[in-house]
RNA sequence: UGGGGUGUCGCCAAGUCGGUAAGGCACAAGGUUUUGAUCCUUGCAUUCGUAGGUUCGAGUCCUACCACCCCAGCCA
């Protein structure tokens, strides 16, 4: 993973870094962190923010934390940390230092008595709705609050009986004493704590009192000796508080804050409120839902952490607001699954074919590659039979001459066999057809046809010999390219075609298929075998991502 | 009417000290092909949000304007 062909094109964050570098800044150390906090599993945006951030400290020796920001007890849980301990690790990444922001909590608070006693804090006695008229609005200026010319004696002993237990919620915060006339919010008098009487999952009932985020990343970015904090846009106006904390502790180390921009992908949803809701309304499968941009749904679906990698790569890194197609994300998943699945055949919706000069009872066992350009990759056999199953899709009965799979009374090659001819269609009452009865030319078996031309191949697979399967195809979640943009509430944007479940029918070489496995299905898209949901005696496959289909595209033209 | 950002091809994105617009995705046209896949070849911004200015020369410097995004949690 480490190799120079998954280095990032040039961007603004790596010139900033070998500037440091050049300059001897850090000592020449990169040290970067990764900080989510455990309220909700990483997507494939924080995949971005990971790729970036122990990618340049990959890239220039350095090391990366893994940092959960837990500082509210009310919304995290250790089931998350877990989880994204194991995306981080499964997307091929090792921290250096696995930390929590709770482990500075005596620290912080520390600081905070510190930052009292120099009159740069205050415990505030408004209340949270006082707090916010007091604030002022983005255009006119704060006021100060009636407390805030509290004594740093006061302030101490306030704040001292706010860790003891002695408030009850909300009856105080300590807030920074900065300017309260800032054109910059953040820089309002900035609340640093606030009383919460609730159990944490890593301090227990240690603490009733707990920092905000404004104030803890910063301290414990410097207590890791972070040189390059990175983070998204949103909290670039925070920097001057990130500074200002750092500054006024006079930090020996005061990591550089860099914002980069978050990103947008089409037909997705990306905010962890949505997907939570998504995930605790049943409205899918759970979190790694194959049709999630989770990284454990992106995972069940079949995508691999190279492809995943890759895709960070080319989408770069700026501050510009970006909107990344998906067929940017499906061309990653191609690239790697094209050289490093195997070929099989599978049939998703099939259809029953008849061989009749074909001997009953009869196997013929024929010869087939399991990649048509990699032969380290070996070759399987595949059992052929008298009754076959190929697609709905692959026969009509009649066409035109773009049409290049089998029409009654026409020829087609059956990949890697026979070619063979369709004499007739069998119905049922309703008109649907359930039966095709072909007859193949023995002379056909790795040459062409003497004397006529075959123009398509369609796959197919032994009906006697070949092995059930639930196929679940996925469309996107959405039906819109952008849903937060729309107005209509994103739920109702719910594209109800997102899981389509199919029973088909694979060849028998796949009841050897492990969990993740992944397939090229011929002509159909890659494949991968469910990890939850797929049993050797019931397999169940995900649909990566289809092929490309330049038929597709033709047949739409022609509609239109 | 406050502050902070961003504007280079349909999308993403390189563009060093100003020297005459990389690349990827997508798209189009050919070629190879027992996957309408892959692969190969070719094409695809006289123009860099707009308008002025400086300069022999500007995406890169200056000025003004326009558009879009973020910020008023005791969330992160």
């Amino acid at each position: 993973m480490n190799d120079s062909t998954e280095k990032y094109p040039p961007n603004f964050i790596r010139s900033i870094i070998e500037k440091d570098i050049a300059a001897g800044k850090n000592a020449g150390q990169v040290v970067t962190r990764f900080p989510p906090e455990p309220n909700g599993y990483l997507h494939i945006g924080h995949a971005k923010a990971i790729c970036l951030s122990f990618g340049m400290a990959q890239e220039f020796g350095g090391t990366t934390n893994l940092r959960f920001d837990d500082t509210n007890p009310l919304k995290e849980s250790t089931e998350f940390m877990e989880s994204m301990k194991e995306d981080i690790t499964w997307l091929g990444f090792k921290w250096n230092e696995e930390r929590n922001a709770s482990d500075y909590f005596e620290q912080l608070y520390q600081f905070a008595e510190q930052l009292i006693r120099e009159d740069k804090a205050y415990v505030d006695s408004l209340s949270a709705d006082e707090i916010r008229e007091y604030r002022g609005t983005l255009t006119q200026p704060g006021r100060n609050s009636p407390y805030r010319a509290r004594s740093a004696d006061e302030n101490l002993d306030l704040f001292r009986r706010m860790r003891a237990g002695e408030f009850a919620d909300g009856e105080h915060v300590l807030r920074l004493k900065i300017d309260m006339a800032s054109p910059n919010i953040n820089m309002r008098d900035p609340t640093i704590y606030r009383i919460r009487h609730v159990h944490h999952h890593q301090t227990g009932d240690k603490w009733c009192i707990y920092p905000i985020y404004d104030y803890t990343h910063c301290i414990s970015d410097s207590l890791e000796g972070i040189t390059h904090s990175l983070c998204d846009l949103s909290f670039e106006d925070h920097r001057p508080l990130y500074d200002w904390v750092l500054d006024e502790l006079n930090m020996n180390c005061h990591p550089q804050q860099i914002e980069f921009s978050r990103l947008n992908l089409q037909y997705t949803v990306m905010s962890k409120r949505k997907l939570k809701q998504l995930v605790e309304d049943k409205l899918v499968d759970g979190w790694d839902d194959p049709r999630l941009p989770t990284i454990a749904g992106l995972r069940r679906r079949g995508y691999t952490p190279g492809a995943i990698r890759d895709f960070c790569r080319r989408i770069g890194v700026t501050k510009s607001d970006n909107n990344v197609q998906l067929m940017v994300l499906e061309h990653a998943i191609r690239e790697d699954l094209e050289n490093t699945a195997p070929r099989v055949l599978g049939v998703v919706d099939p259809i029953k074919v008849v061989i009749e000069n074909f001997p009953e009872g009869e196997v013929m066992a024929l010869g087939a590659a399991n990649h048509p350009k990699d032969e380290s990759m070996g070759s399987r056999e595949m059992p052929f039979t008298r009754e076959l199953y190929i697609d709905r899709a692959d026969f009509r009965e009649e066409a035109n001459r773009k049409y290049k799979r089998l029409v009654l009374g026409g020829e087609v090659r059956l990949r890697n066999a026979f070619v063979i001819k369709a004499e007739d269609v069998v119905k049922d009452s309703s008109g649907e057809i359930v039966e095709l009865r072909c007859s193949y030319d023995p002379d056909t078996l790795g040459k062409n046809p003497e004397g006529r031309k075959v123009r398509g191949v369609i796959h197919w697979v032994s009906a006697s010999h070949g092995v059930p399967a639930e196929i679940r195809l996925y469309e996107p979640l959405f039906t819109v390219e952008w849903p937060d943009a729309s107005e209509k509430d994103y739920i109702e944007l719910m594209n109800p075609a997102s899981l389509t479940v199919k029973h088909g029918f694979v060849e028998p070489s796949l009841v050897a298929a492990g969990v993740e496995d992944r397939y090229q299905f011929e002509r159909e898209g890659y494949f991968c075998i469910d990890r939850n949901d797929s049993k050797p005696e019931r397999l169940v496959f995900n649909r990566v991502v289809g092929l490309r289909d330049t038929w597709a595209k033709i047949e739409q033209q022609e509609d239109s």
